[in-house]
DNA sequence: CTGAAAGCGCTAACAT
DNA sequence: ATGTTAGCGCTTTCAG
């Protein structure tokens, strides 16, 4: 079951493997190749079951026709449903994505970037880790194409693309002062993020504009620990059913490890409490009470990041115009 | 900012790139270059900031070390779960992964199929769909190295890596008819797919053995509206707080859409209505009562899987032994 | 209109 | 101990 090449079919038909290239590569526009042959090759090599090789091709090109996806955690819903949709738009262009799972791990993420560039990536879609500046410049210096998702270094002139996450928090935490609410706290975990920051920023600035500064309450659990801790948090609140309160979650582990602490208090969501969540969640069908919920325009920027990776790729010139493409979220009520 | 080539070390250490080559890629054992030059090799390579290019070492050495993954639905948490070990495993190895979505739809896997095998992909993963079986024929024609994952096609000779659903579906029953129960039914959805259909089996021989055939009740809904029709039949059962029933689940969907439809009905699990779960959800945290869930070996399965995988590449000769491994289901308790 | 030849980066086999 | 050569499969000159 030998594969066969294009040499093998130059042979059968009696032609240079030149001729049978151009024909079986659509490049005969300009008929160079009679129109006999023409129909001759592509017979035999449907005959024989020829198949391409892309790696030849990609090696006497140098375009690998193949991106490299590193996700900071490929478990986490929403990052799930972004590659997903990445590479579904990548394909669609004729590029294959390897994706690989850097577990929010700045060492990962430099293995990662160097077993890519083995594999002669045509560019790089970046979720980058904490921690990770040290790769994202080498990254940079490097020339790669190269779009970041969901997170950023400002320092750095990449190209990026995200969530407004500062403006949805604050527009929904402004929301709740103009309900009334004071008593309004954030919850969220330790990381150097700024998609994260950004969010608490919503907050604080929020707060802050409606002379609410005393108010201010930022509740900041490990990461590592999300769930028990947050669900410690609300344990220690007192009253929680009297206070008027609201809850806004900076993410959707942190939305979920919250819904989860409320339902052991049993106070009702959305009469004795509310609570603003980040991201959808397959568990908000299962919650009693009505809340609002920020969502991420996940396909839009999914797009996004693989068009503005493409016009990296396909331009000629090395200007390297940077952007960062900041996306509105949506609002839901459930 | 060229990429640095073998050939261009050689050129600045005045050897050829033979020698280079073979230090380059750890081979010089027998002293074949000396240990001056060898450093002067190492020393200019890292200099240069050589790194090598894998497509061209794939091209001559005819390996890729590039594995295919093709999954039925990525988005399904349990597939997501396995694509991360998947792929994690593999890295160890030194493969890179491919992974491709094919959206349960037999002509998605095909195209597949082709890309992947173009890029000449040492070996492929597949975790077929429904109705896939001409593609399957195809890869095993093929010849190359291919382990199926969760469901396979009986009639072809291939080697398959599984959860034994049936085994875990008959001994649920089997406990839930020691408890007393009589009223068992079966929820799934309608499909072809094996894996489904012996953990329906499962139940049916259960039910039979204890006599108790005329208590069979099987609802199979639509796998495209899985939610909504679970949701009906289940809010179609009269009385049904007062049935002593228990409902079984042929999947995850099926579990959490029909948790969440005894939700609207408002009786106790675990006291009113025993239901049992196929795998592990973040939902079961939110609901009230208790119950059974079936988990997969997931990590196990997917460690198996890599290993069959590895074996068949390295196999020398051709005698190509096909197995099938069914891994044993954990049951838990929530 | 067609073919020959070179070369992408690398390594295995064959010289020196 | 080191070099040379050929070739993996493909495309792109360039020369008929």
């Amino acid at each position: 079951m030998k594969r066969v090449s294009i040499k093998d079919i130059a042979d059968a038909v009696g032609l240079s493997t030149a001729a049978v290239s151009i024909v079986l590569s659509g490049k005969n526009k300009n008929r160079r190749v009679s129109k006999k042959m023409t129909e001759k090759i592509l017979a035999t090599a449907k005959e024989m079951n020829y198949h391409p090789n892309l790696l030849a091709q990609s090696l006497q090109s140098g375009k690998s026709k193949t991106i490299g996806l590193l996700v900071a955690d490929i478990c986490n819903p929403f990052f799930a449903l972004v590659a997903t949709n990445i590479q579904s738009e990548l394909q669609k262009q004729g590029y294959a994505v390897i994706i690989i799972n850097t577990e929010e791990n700045a060492q990962r993420m430099d293995e990662a970037i160097l077993i890519l560039r083995a594999r002669q990536v045509d560019g790089l879609i970046v979720v980058p880790t904490a921690y990770g500046e040290q790769s994202i410049q080498e990254l940079v210096k490097s020339k790669i194409p190269l779009v970041l998702f969901d997170r950023y270094f400002p320092q750095f002139e990449t190209s990026n693309v995200l969530a407004n996450g500062y403006k949805a928090v604050y527009e929904a935490t402004t929301q709740e002062i103009q309900k009334g609410k004071k008593n309004i706290k954030f919850f969220t975990y330790k990381t150097p993020l700024n998609s994260i920051r950004s969010r608490e920023q919503g907050y604080i600035t929020a707060m802050r504009e409606a002379k609410l500064d005393d108010y201010i309450d930022i509740r900041s659990v490990s990461y590592y620990h999300i769930d028990e801790e947050i669900e410690k948090e609300i344990a220690s609140i007192e009253d929680i059913e009297n206070q008027q309160m609201c809850i806004i979650c900076s993410s959707n582990n942190v939305s979920v490890a919250t819904l989860k602490g409320i339902k052991e208090r049993k106070v009702s969501i959305g009469k004795d409490i509310d609570v603003i969540c980040f991201d959808k969640s397959e568990v908000y069908n299962f919650i009693d009470g009505h809340f609002t919920y920020i969502e991420q325009p996940i396909y839009d920027m999914s797009v996004k990041v693989v068009s503005l990776l493409m016009e990296k790729i396909n331009s000629t010139d090395d200007d390297n115009i940077t952007s960062t493409t900041q996306m509105s979220c949506k609002f839901s009520y459930k």
